[in-house]
DNA sequence: ATAACTGTTCAAGAGTTCATGAGGTATTGA
DNA sequence: TCAATACCTCATGAACTCTTGAACAGTTAT
């Protein structure tokens, strides 16, 4: 379980534009990550504005970094991200039945074309 | 769909010891709510403290208030949590595999008595 | 009316977050 | 070794957040 001080990390971490989309451009790039430099030009951000932001996530244990060569290569964390997802939805949310039915509900007007996580969600309460 | 503005304020909003705090008690107190007398004396909270708090999170609109007599009931909103948490799980993390296999390993170690969402989460993926 | 009760709002001050730009460190290639 | 590349760190100032206490506003009881 995700201590309740890592997970207020976490949450203060993606409060944040600049890093909510740093977090999906990494998760959308997978294990292999980014170098600095190519998640600056992607985002439009300065060097010191990407380190600075890159090290709050990385300082949360959203995101992981590793050298190579000249390059820093960073990339989600999964665990990182289910801790926080797990925390809200168990130990702060308690596994709300109203919740999950908004969560669920939410999820229907987006418009997805593949079977829905949300959706199962609901459905495997129902059970 | 949770819009992006809308998430990015729950998150900052949630981002927050004694907002945090607020939010389980209120969900635990279901619709009913509780006056703001008896959360601050729940938590320990002076009164304008408690106002401020109380103000960001219906703000944010995770929580709502209605008046009764000389009372201010507060309650939880669980559409606005429910619409948090589906944006976490479909538009940040894009239903990401090995987010949601971290989400339902990091539950695992809490020990739940009941059954657990998440791992319904995963249970309905792998069908 | 007046007083008591319940909450909110306001202003001041401490502390934190963030963007910027200058300067620094590590690595590679000439 | 020198220059170039890739990135980080640090100092600064602007803006925001949070706490506190005092003043204010609405509601009820006497």
């Amino acid at each position: 379980m995700m201590e309740r001080r890592s997970a207020l990390a976490a949450l203060s971490a993606m409060a944040n534009d600049a890093r909510l989309d740093l977090l999906r451009l990494l998760l959308r790039h997978g294990p292999d990550g980014m170098a600095a430099g190519d998640i600056g030009r992607a985002l439009g951000h300065s060097a010191s504005r990407l380190s600075f932001h890159l090290a709050a996530l990385e300082q949360a244990g959203l995101i992981q970094s590793r050298r190579d060569s000249r390059n820093m290569i960073y990339s989600a964390n999964p665990s990182g991200l289910g801790g926080i997802l797990s925390f809200l939805l168990k130990d702060c949310c308690l596994d709300h039945p109203d919740v999950m039915a908004c969560c669920r509900a939410s999820s229907q007007s987006a418009g997805h074309s593949e079977t829905d996580t949300v959706d199962l969600i609901m459905a495997s309460r129902a059970s």
